[in-house]
RNA sequence: CCGGGCGUGGCGGAACUGGUAGACGCAAGGGACUUAAAAUCCCUCGACCAAAGGUCAUGCGGGUUCGAUUCCCGCCGCCCGGACCA
């Protein structure tokens, strides 16, 4: 017999599928469509093993809707914008669109040898002019519709790749990209109005059916609701500000009898007033901006204030009056940037207060507790209780005492943690803002018909800030309003943009305007999303935005405000590390393929024969040089086995470990199946009028197994899918060959095997089929259907306990009444020999589950 | 600190709405074939006691139930997300 050669028949079927253009999706209105979509990659050069399980996550997806006759789109593509192209071009004296295009081609080919189904025809890169031409319109339209606007703005601003990152790109007080720690700089940037549908991004995330919970969460706990009150104190008279008062937010507005200070913002306008008339302050103020900002300096940094010496008048009280401070925990983008403290009920407002020496009254008694013995020590008490030290609130809940004094001052007002999304970058590659500036006529938006704005090709990079600024001639244009000379915009766009409106793009790649909206009627929703869960906020988020940017700037309809309608979030690959120790004993990582290991689980050096600590699996990375590169295993292996086993063992929600031993496995199952199906398609049986027991049983097994199959891809639940074709090929290899009926039930196992087969391993699956003598390929072919009449057992074994506890068993035909398996349990001579001759209390049963006597 | 999730053999994991715990795979051990190896095939494989057969077992402790991996309460451990948001 001959072995299968992946080699061979994997790059013949790529040839067949391109060929037949089988996976090209153009509309058919009178077919459902499905349109399955994977995060598209950014081309660093390489597919790693991360997009090969999520890629082939989607194409089993989409392998099995298209089978099961659905128009299917699923589309390719390259999230190309981005600094690591200007740093590559850097580094190696190239241009970054060179440099990008040519890791597109490396990565498409590698993508193709996977044999993955998508239509090459809708690829495009977001650096494609052709592309962001449509996404500069669709600015210059939000730009219109009041989604856009610009201001100064405190921005994290990366020292090293000398940009600035949104919020979300600082992680741990870092830039997410170049690992330097953020500083605080003010600048006028360009911002997208988020925040504006902060309330309707929240209420319909409701909707999100098709959405983790986990995801729908994280979403909502980023958009931040709170519900509150904003009232002004009024400011005592003073020597030092003309300002009369203070506006605060709270959503304690039930401890105001609590208060003992108020605090603004170092950011305040009130900061900024006091600063050249009270000595000290601006030094403070000064300090402040200075603070670092990580978390973990966050959580440990002291609390800071500075009394300005003004004070405000309690709103209840005339004669109450409370000291301000100037404090460095206040934000200034945050409700108004001023607060009232309560020490006794919030912990941060009592650090300040025990530091600063201020009162600290409790205002809310736990029930159960003395109000006159009710005394905060070290921690302020923030559950629930009655009003107490609260003139007219007292003896009231919590609830009742924010009423009463809502209803009496203020505006009750709902604010979000969410910000509006700066997307200004001082870099070169990446989407131009398509306006000007002109001297005259200020802002002036580029003309449709001049778009695209264009990058210049010729660009120096070896020099910091941003290009596009220090580029000779680029910036210099003319007005569109006035005709006078003026200036180009040099900020591009964060890559967020490109990424959160691709999915609609793909629907009509090619169109003169960014969307078709009779292709966008056929083909939105995205009907599956797949990707990592670490997307899960920010693009998904942005994507929610920018879709209702474009319904209301009419390049989306109504219908396709979220885009997404079922979202899967899959684990990482990880790997095992290996490391040695230096002479201080830091560790040195190794690659997977510089270790040897034996099978007691030592591990060695190649190279030296030094011994090497076997650490645990974490996610590949090149930091841990934990990674196996793809292109190895379909060298070795071929394209199937490695999607063969991503998708066996773990759960696709989870991380799934690479390990040698699974990849030889996966390998091996599939020379199992080959040499199965090589003594199977020898043959060619009639299918014979009667079939035997064990024929029958077999037929039963594949039918199961079709039926089964179906269901777990439906629930993404595809380790189990394998499962389950793992036993029907052991079902297939332990029915002997011999008679034509057995002969006829084994073809036809072995046909479901190749055709439940291919979403996962469809190369592999088409040269399965076509040795069984079909001429069609499988791609080709109708998902198969479960005869039901095979699926019903007549006879059915049903558990016996006693107590709780299994004891037996008994073989019931499946109509059998209760009250007859009841009688057949009790007769059992195995069930009699528990029961001590005693009679049953009771006797539950279950049809078709069980039965349990109780004595 | 806040929010969420998870905890099952040596390992990855199954177990439908509360109904036979450990499917399937990996690893391991034994055997067959072979001059030998590879490849392949067969058997064993949670722990303990044992002759049949039983007892214990799903992180720990309780509870509900005829019956709990599944539901409830309290611990312990791990993972993820958020975090000066008033």
């Amino acid at each position: 017999m001959e072995r299968y050669d992946a080699s061979v028949a994997e790059p013949k079927w790529q040839k067949v599928w391109e060929d037949r253009a089988s996976f090209s999706a153009e509309r058919d209105e009178t077919r459902p469509k499905f349109y399955v979509l994977e995060m598209f990659p950014y081309p660093s050069g390489k597919i790693h093993m991360g997009h090969v399980r999520n890629y082939s996550l989607g194409d089993v997806m989409a392998r099995y809707k298209r089978a099961r006759g659905f128009n299917v789109l699923h589309p390719m593509g390259w999230d190309a914008f981005g600094m690591p192209a200007e740093n590559a071009a850097m580094q190696n004296k190239t241009h970054p669109g060179k440099w990008t295009y040519a890791n597109i081609d490396a990565m498409r080919a590698q993508l193709k040898a996977m044999g993955f189904s998508y239509d090459w025809n809708r690829e495009f890169a977001t650096c494609d002019p052709d592309y962001y031409a449509q996404q500069q319109a669709l600015f210059l339209d939000m730009l219109e519709a009041g989604l856009v606007y610009r201001k100064n703005s405190v921005v994290n601003w990366d020292p090293v790749d000398q940009t600035v990152l949104a919020n979300e790109q600082v992680i741990d007080g870092r830039g997410w990209r170049s690992g330097a720690l953020v500083e605080r700089r003010e600048l006028n940037q360009w911002f997208f109005r988020i925040s504006d549908m902060a309330e309707e991004l929240l209420a319909a995330i409701d909707g999100l059916k098709g959405w983790p919970d986990k995801v729908r969460l994280m979403q909502a706990n980023w958009i931040g609701r709170s519900e509150g009150l904003e009232f002004d104190f009024a400011i005592a008279p003073n020597d030092l500000t003309d300002a009369e008062k203070l506006t605060v937010y709270t959503t304690r507005h039930d401890t105001l009898f609590g208060a003992s200070f108020a605090a603004v913002s170092p950011d305040h306008p009130l900061a900024a007033d006091l600063a050249g008339k009270v000595p000290g302050l601006a030094e403070f103020i000064a300090e402040c901006r200075q603070m670092d900002t990580t978390e973990a300096a966050l959580e440990t940094a002291e609390k800071k204030g500075f009394d300005t010496g003004i004070e405000v008048v309690h709103p209840f009280d005339p004669d109450w009056r409370m000291p301000v401070y100037i404090a460095n925990f206040i934000l200034m983008d945050y409700g108004t940037g001023a607060i009232f403290g309560c020490p006794a009920h919030d912990q941060r407002d009592l650090d300040f207060a025990r530091k600063y020496g201020l009162s600290v009254v409790p205002v809310v008694c736990p029930e159960e507790q003395d109000p006159a013995a009710f005394e905060i020590g070290a921690e302020a008490y923030i559950g629930p209780g009655k009003l107490i030290n609260s003139a007219f609130l007292d003896g009231r809940s919590i609830a009742e005492g924010k009423e009463a004094v809502a209803d009496r001052i203020g505006t009750r007002k709902v604010n979000f943690r969410l910000r509006d999304w700066g997307v200004s970058r001082q870099r070169y590659w990446g989407c131009p803002i398509p306006v000007v500036h002109c001297d005259s006529c200020g802002i002036v938006p580029v003309r449709k018909s001049d778009l695209p704005v264009e990058l210049p090709e010729d660009v120096t990079l070896d020099a910091p800030g941003n290009p596009l600024d220090r580029h000779p001639t680029w910036r210099e244009t003319i007005c569109p309003a006035c005709g006078k000379s003026a200036r180009r915009e040099t900020d591009t766009m964060d890559t967020f943009a490109d990424s959160s409106w691709y999915f609609a793009r793909f629907t009509s790649p090619h169109a003169k305007t960014p969307t078709d909206l009779s292709d966008i009627d056929y083909w939105m929703n995205v009907d599956q999303y797949i990707g990592g869960v670490e997307h899960a906020i920010l693009h998904l988020l942005y994507s929610r935005f920018w879709c209702r940017a474009m319904q209301r700037t009419g390049h989306l309809p109504e219908s396709a405000i979220e885009p997404f309608d079922a979202l899967f979030t899959q684990g990482m690959v990880t790997h095992e590390t290996y490391c040695t120790r230096d002479s201080e004993g830091r560790p040195v990582w190794h690659a997977p393929d510089e270790v040897t290991i034996t099978e007691s689980r030592e591990a060695a050096l190649k190279t030296t024969g030094d011994a090497v600590e076997i650490g645990s699996s974490t996610k590949m990375s090149k930091s841990k040089r934990n990674v196996v590169d793809p292109e190895t295993i379909v060298a070795t292996y071929g394209a199937d086995t490695a999607r063969w086993f991503m998708l066996s063992d773990s759960p696709p929600e989870r991380d799934v470990e690479w390990t040698a031993a699974g990849v030889e496995g996966a390998a091996r199952f599939l020379q199992r199946v080959w040499r199965l199906a090589q003594e199977i398609a020898s043959t060619q049986p009639e299918k014979p009028a009667e079939f035997g027991d064990e024929a029958a049983g077999l037929r039963k097994a594949t039918h199961r197994t079709i039926k089964g199959v179906g269901e777990d891809i439906e629930g993404f639940t595809f380790n189990k899918a394998v499962a389950r074709l793992y036993e029907l090929s052991n079902a297939i290899s332990k029915s002997a060959a011999g008679h034509d009926d057995l002969a006829y039930a084994r073809h036809e196992a072995m046909e479901a095997m190749a055709q439940l087969m291919e979403p996962m391993v469809p190369h592999f699956a088409e040269e399965v089929w076509k040795l069984l003598g079909h001429e069609t390929p499988l791609v080709e072919t109708p998902w198969p259907v479960a005869d039901e009449t095979l699926l019903t057992e007549s006879v059915l074994v049903l558990p016996v306990q006693v107590n709780g506890k299994k004891r037996g068993e008994i073989s019931v035909p499946v109509e059998a009444a209760k009250d007859v398996i009841e009688e057949m349990a009790l007769t059992d001579a195995g069930i009699q020999r528990f029961m001590d001759g005693k009679s049953p209390k009771k006797v539950i049963v279950v049809p078709g589950r069980i039965v349990n006597v109780v004595i």
